[in-house]
RNA sequence: GGGCGAUUAGCUCAGUUGGUUAGAGCGCUGGUUUCACAUACCAGAGGUCACAAGUUCAAAUCUUGUAUCGCCCA
C-alpha cells in the first residue's frame, strides 16, 4: 500500500510514468511466435513531418483499444507504427520553408534540395510519434517503418518491374490532372471537384471562302481556344450538317482549323459546335485521336502561356490571358454574349489550385485486371467492412476504375526505376542501377527523372513493412493482418489499392476487416481546418483532460462510423469518469489491508455484484468482437459507475465501518476483487489510471503486476445468480420509492423514518433482512409489518407490495394526493393501452403466446396496483 | 444526374433480428458539503421519434414518397 491518493485525479502524475515503464519494460515488442496467435494491425502511416490531429487521436484510440484487448487475450499482438513521406506536401512545405530564405529548388539544384528535405524529416520527423507516446499508443515501435527506409523502397521498386513486367504498367502521352502550382500529374483522386458559378462565352469563329458566316461555339475556358485544332459538331445536327469539311478560322489569331463531325458532341449543349483543344481537355483529346487531330500546347507545366499562344499572350498566366482574350474578342466583336454557367472545377486537393488538364508523357497503372480480385475478395467475404455500407463506395470506385497515373514531377519521393540509354533510347527497369543498356551495351543511361505517387508506396504498407519482397518470417507469422482502422475519406486512394496490392503482390488479401470510422468535426459540423481556426489540438486536450479522459469521450463519441461533432468540454465527461473510478479506489484504499481473519458468507449484495459483473464482461466482448467499442466502453462505465460505485459500495459501507471483521473482511476483499476486474476491463480503453490504481490499490492483483499483460477477463457463469439480481432489482425499487416520497414530502436527509409493509409476505421477509441496505441508502431505520394501513402517511406500490412512510406533520396532504392521482391518470392510460391490445382477437391469434402472456400478467399487475393506488387515495380524504 | 448518411429530450447522440412505461451524457429544477468523489450524491421535469402513406395483431425500427441538412461520385 503506498501514500494515499489525491482527492481529485491528476493524470499528468501518472501518465508519463506508465508509458516509460511499458516502454522500457518492452511490454509493446512482439515476437514471430509459433505458440501464439498473432493479432495484427497497421497503423494508417500518417505524414512524417506532420503532427497530430484530432483524427489520429481517435483512430489510434480505436486501434490501441483493439491491440491491447487482443495482447490481454493472449494474442501476441503487434500494432506496426510509421510514417509516410508525404511526397508533395513535404516537398511543398520545404519549397516554402526555401523561399522565405529567397530560394527556389531550380537553384540549389535536385541533390541538394533533397538533402534540405531530409534535414527537414530529421527535425520534424519525431514529433507525431512523440505525440502518440502521450496518448498511449502501445505500438511496437522496434518495427516502426517509413516509407522512404531502404527495404521499403525496395519494396516500391519490386512492385514496380512486377506490375511492368506483367504489362500492367505503361508509359503514355495522355490528358491528366496538372496541378501548375505543384507543376506536377496527379491522378483523378486528387482532384477535388467543387461547383462554381462559371460563365459560359459564346464565340463566333468566322469561316473561311464564306465571308460573313460563322459557326458558333461555347466554351467555360476561352483561353484553351488559342490551342484549338478543329470544331466539333455532331453529324446528325442539321443545323451545321453542311459545314462538316469546311475550314473555320480561330478568332484573333487566325489559325485555320478543319470543322469535323464526331457523335460524341452534344447537340443540346450550347450552340451545339464545339471547340476541340486536345492538348488541353480529356474529351477534346479522345476526338483528337479519333480523327487524327493535332496537339497544340498553349500552356506549359506552370499554367503561363506558350509561344504556341500567340506573341500577344506568350508568358501570361491562364486566367489573366483569359481577360485579356474576352477583351480583345468583344473589341472585335467576335463574342456574341456570355451568360451564367454552374460547372464543376477541379482544384488540386493538396494546394488547392485550379487544375489543368494537360497533355504530357506519364507513366501508368493498368487497373481493370488489379480491380476484378480486390472486388471478388469482399463480394465473397474475405474481407468486410464495418460498417457494411462502405462497401458499396467501394464497388462503386472500382467498377468505373481508371487507370492510375503514377508518375510524379517531383523531388522527393521514390525515383522511378528506370533508365534510359542515352545511345539507343532503350527503357532499362531494373531494381538496381544497370550497368550497362542491355540492347547496345552503352553504359551511360539516365534514370527517369520522375518520382512515383506516394500512395505507390502506401498500397504496400501491409507487407512491405514485413519485409516484403523477402520472404521473412515475419511475413509467414503476421500477414494477412487482422484490421485496418481508417476513415472514409481515403478508401479509394489507399484501402482499395492496398487490397489490389495485397492480392497482386502477395497473393493474399492484407486484413480481414476494414474499420471506418467518422470524421472529427467542430461543434457546428465543419471540417477542422486550419484557416478556419476551428482545430482542437489533442495534444492540448491531453494536457488538460489526461489521455484516458480524451481516449474515453472518443470512444463513446464514436457511434457506427457516424462523424463526430466535437468540442473540448466532450472530454470533461471522461475526466469525471476517471475521477469517479479513481475515488473508489481512493476510497478502497482508505479501508486498509485486509486482516487475513476468516471470512463471513457473502450476503445479497455480494452475490448481486458478482454476478452483474460476469455478464457485464459478456457484454464487452460481444460488442468488441463487432467492433461497437462504444457499447462495451459505456456498458464498463455504467457497471463501475452506478452499479459498483452508487450501490455497491454504499451497501457495504455498514459492514465496512461495523465490528464484525469477518463481514468487513468479505465486503472488501470482494469490493476489491470487482475493482480489480473493473481495471482489468477498463484497461484497454483508459491504459493509465488502470495501471496506477492496480499498482496503488489493488490488492487483489496478480502478483506479476501490470495490468498490459495480465490476463482480460473471461465470463464466468457460475457466478451468474438469477434469484439475487431479481432480490436486489426489488430492494433497488424500494430504496428508490422510498427516497421519491422523502424528495417529495421535503423529509429532512438526515431524518429517520420508519417504513410500514403490507402484502407480498416474501417481498416483507427480504427488506427485514436487509434493514441495513434500507437505513444506508433510504435512511430508514425500522420496517413494521402491518395489516392495516397507517395513516396519515404516505404509500407507494411496488409489485405485491405496499408501503407507507407515516410521516405525521411532515405530510402534505393536498401534495401526496395530486401526486398519486397523477399516477393514477398514468396507470388508467396504461391499463386503457393493454386492455385495447388484449381485447383485439386478431392480437390474441397472430401475436406470439409469451407477447401474449406478458401483457395479460401486465394488465393483471396494473389492475391490482390500481387497486392499491385507489384505496391509498380514498384514505388521504 | 447517380449514390450514401442524417432528422429521436433544450444540446450532442444511443436505440440489435419489429414486442416492457423510447435511453445516456451534458444542460435545466429542487435538495444535500459528516465520514471516496461538488469533476460528487439524491430526487425531478422534459420526447406527436422530420412529415405523409403503406405493410403488420403490433412501427422510432420494415416499404414507398416528401421535406430539410451533410457527404461522395460524375
Amino acid at each position: 500500500m503506498s501514500t494515499e491518493l489525491s482527492k481529485i485525479y491528476d493524470p499528468i502524475q501518472v501518465e508519463p510514468k506508465w508509458y516509460h515503464i511499458w516502454e522500457e519494460g518492452n511490454y509493446f515488442r512482439t515476437e514471430v511466435n509459433r505458440g501464439k496467435k498473432p493479432y495484427v494491425i497497421m497503423m494508417p502511416p500518417p505524414n512524417v513531418t506532420g503532427i497530430m490531429h484530432m483524427g489520429h487521436a481517435l483512430q489510434d484510440t480505436i486501434q490501441d483499444t483493439l491491440i491491447r484487448y487482443h495482447r490481454m487475450m493472449d494474442y501476441e499482438a503487434l500494432w506496426l507504427p510509421g510514417t509516410d513521406h508525404a511526397g508533395i506536401a513535404t516537398q511543398n512545405v520545404v519549397e516554402k520553408k526555401l523561399a522565405a530564405q529567397g530560394i527556389r529548388r531550380e537553384e540549389i539544384g535536385r541533390e541538394k534540395f533533397l538533402e534540405k528535405v531530409w534535414e527537414h524529416k530529421h527535425e520534424h520527423g519525431g514529433v507525431i510519434s512523440r505525440q502518440k507516446r502521450l496518448l498511449g499508443d502501445s505500438a511496437d515501435w522496434s518495427r516502426e517503418r517509413f516509407t522512404m527506409d531502404e527495404q521499403l523502397s525496395k519494396a516500391v521498386r519490386a512492385a514496380f518491374i512486377h506490375l511492368y513486367n506483367k504489362g500492367l504498367i505503361y508509359r503514355g502521352d495522355y490528358i491528366v490532372n496538372w496541378c501548375p502550382r505543384c507543376k506536377s500529374a496527379i491522378s483523378d483522386e486528387e482532384v477535388d471537384h467543387e461547383e462554381h458559378d462559371g460563365r459560359l462565352w459564346w464565340i463566333n469563329y468566322y469561316l473561311k471562302d464564306r465571308p460573313g458566316e460563322f459557326i458558333q461555339v461555347a466554351t467555360t475556358r476561352p483561353e484553351t481556344m488559342l490551342g484549338d485544332t478543329a470544331v466539333a459538331v455532331n453529324p446528325e445536327d442539321k443545323r451545321y450538317k453542311h459545314l462538316i469539311g469546311k475550314t473555320a478560322k480561330i478568332p484573333v489569331i487566325k489559325r485555320e482549323i478543319l470543322i469535323i463531325g464526331d457523335e460524341a458532341v452534344d447537340m443540346e449543349f450550347g450552340t451545339g459546335a464545339v471547340k476541340v483543344t486536345p492538348a488541353h481537355d480529356p474529351n477534346d483529346f479522345d476526338m483528337g485521336q479519333r480523327h487524327n487531330l493535332p496537339s497544340v500546347k498553349v500552356l506549359d507545366e506552370t499554367g503561363k502561356m506558350t509561344i504556341e499562344a500567340g506573341e500577344d499572350f506568350v508568358g501570361m498566366d491562364r486566367f489573366e490571358c483569359r481577360e485579356a482574350l474576352i477583351e480583345e474578342l468583344r473589341e472585335r466583336k467576335l463574342l456574341s454574349k456570355v451568360t451564367d454557367h454552374k460547372h464543376s472545377v477541379g482544384h488540386c486537393y493538396r494546394c488547392r489550385t485550379v487544375i489543368e488538364p494537360y497533355l504530357s508523357r506519364q507513366w501508368f497503372v493498368k487497373m481493370k485486371p488489379l480491380a476484378e480480385p480486390a472486388i471478388a475478395a469482399v463480394k465473397d467475404g474475405r474481407i468486410k467492412f464495418v460498417p457494411e455500407r462502405w462497401t458499396k463506395v467501394y464497388f462503386a470506385w472500382l467498377e468505373n476504375i481508371r487507370d492510375w497515373c503514377i508518375s510524379r514531377q517531383l523531388w522527393w519521393g521514390h525515383r522511378i526505376p528506370v533508365w534510359y540509354c542515352t545511345a539507343c533510347g532503350e527503357a532499362v527497369v531494373s531494381v538496381e542501377e544497370p550497368f550497362c543498356c542491355p540492347v547496345c551495351g552503352f553504359i551511360i543511361l539516365e534514370q527517369d527523372p520522375d518520382v512515383l505517387d506516394t500512395w505507390f508506396s502506401s498500397w504496400l504498407w501491409p507487407f512491405s513493412t514485413l519485409g516484403w519482397p523477402d520472404d521473412t518470417p515475419e511475413m509467414k507469422y503476421f500477414y494477412p493482418t487482422n484490421v485496418l482502422v481508417s476513415g472514409y475519406d481515403i478508401i479509394f486512394f489507399w484501402i482499395a489499392r492496398m487490397i489490389m496490392a495485397g492480392l497482386e503482390f502477395t497473393g493474399d488479401i492484407p486484413y480481414h476487416t476494414v474499420y471506418i470510422t467518422g470524421m472529427i468535426k467542430d461543434e457546428l459540423g465543419r471540417w477542422m481546418s486550419k484557416s478556419l481556426g476551428n482545430g482542437i489540438d489533442p495534444i492540448d486536450m491531453v494536457e488538460q483532460y489526461g489521455a484516458d479522459a480524451v481516449r474515453y469521450s472518443l470512444i463513446v463519441l464514436n457511434t457506427e462510423g457516424q462523424d463526430i461533432k466535437l468540442s473540448p468540454t466532450r472530454f470533461e465527461m471522461g475526466r469525471n469518469f476517471a475521477n469517479k473510478l479513481w475515488n473508489a479506489g481512493r476510497f478502497l484504499q482508505m479501508q486498509g489491508d485486509l486482516k487475513g481473519v476468516e471470512p463471513a458468507e457473502d450476503e445479497l449484495a455480494d452475490k448481486w455484484i458478482s454476478s452483474r459483473f460476469p455478464k457485464v464482461t459478456a457484454i464487452v466482448h460481444e460488442n468488441m468482437g463487432r467492433f461497437r467499442l462504444n457499447e462495451a466502453l459505456m456498458a464498463i462505465y455504467d457497471f463501475t459507475w452506478h452499479e459498483y460505485c452508487d450501490w455497491y459500495l454504499e451497501l457495504i459501507k455498514p459492514r465496512l465501518y461495523g465490528k464484525d471483521e469477518g463481514a468487513r473482511e468479505t465486503a472488501l476483499m470482494l469490493a476489491h476483487d470487482v475493482l480489480y476486474g473493473i481495471l482489468k476491463l477498463l484497461h484497454p480503453f483508459m491504459p493509465f489510471i488502470t495501471e496506477e490504481l492496480n499498482q496503488e490499490v489493488c490488492l487483489s492483483k496478480d502478483k506479476s503486476g501490470l495490468l498490459i499483460n495480465a490476463d482480460y477477463p473471461l465470463m464466468q457463469e457460475v457466478w451468474i445468480d438469477e434469484e439475487a439480481e431479481a432480490k436486489m432489482t426489488f430492494i433497488q425499487s424500494v430504496i428508490g420509492a422510498v427516497r421519491n416520497l422523502r424528495a417529495e414530502m421535503n423529509v429532512p436527509p438526515m431524518k429517520m423514518a420508519e417504513l410500514v409493509m403490507m402484502g407480498d409476505a416474501e417481498a416483507q421477509d427480504l427488506l427485514e433482512k436487509h434493514i441495513s441496505y434500507l437505513t444506508t441508502l433510504a435512511r430508514v431505520d425500522r420496517v413494521m409489518r402491518a395489516d392495516k394501513k397507517p395513516r396519515p402517511a404516505v404509500s407507494a406500490i411496488i409489485g405485491g407490495l405496499e408501503i407507507f412512510l407515516p410521516l405525521g406533520d411532515l405530510i402534505d396532504v393536498e401534495a401526496e394526493k395530486n401526486r398519486l392521482m397523477s399516477e393514477k391518470e398514468k396507470l388508467m392510460n396504461r391499463i386503457a393501452g393493454l386492455e385495447k391490445k388484449l381485447d383485439n382477437p386478431n392480437f390474441i391469434n397472430k401475436a406470439k403466446p409469451e407477447v401474449v402472456d406478458y401483457e395479460r400478467e401486465k394488465l393483471q399487475g396494473n389492475l391490482e396496483t390500481l387497486k392499491k393506488l385507489e384505496a391509498n387515495i380514498e384514505l388521504l380524504s
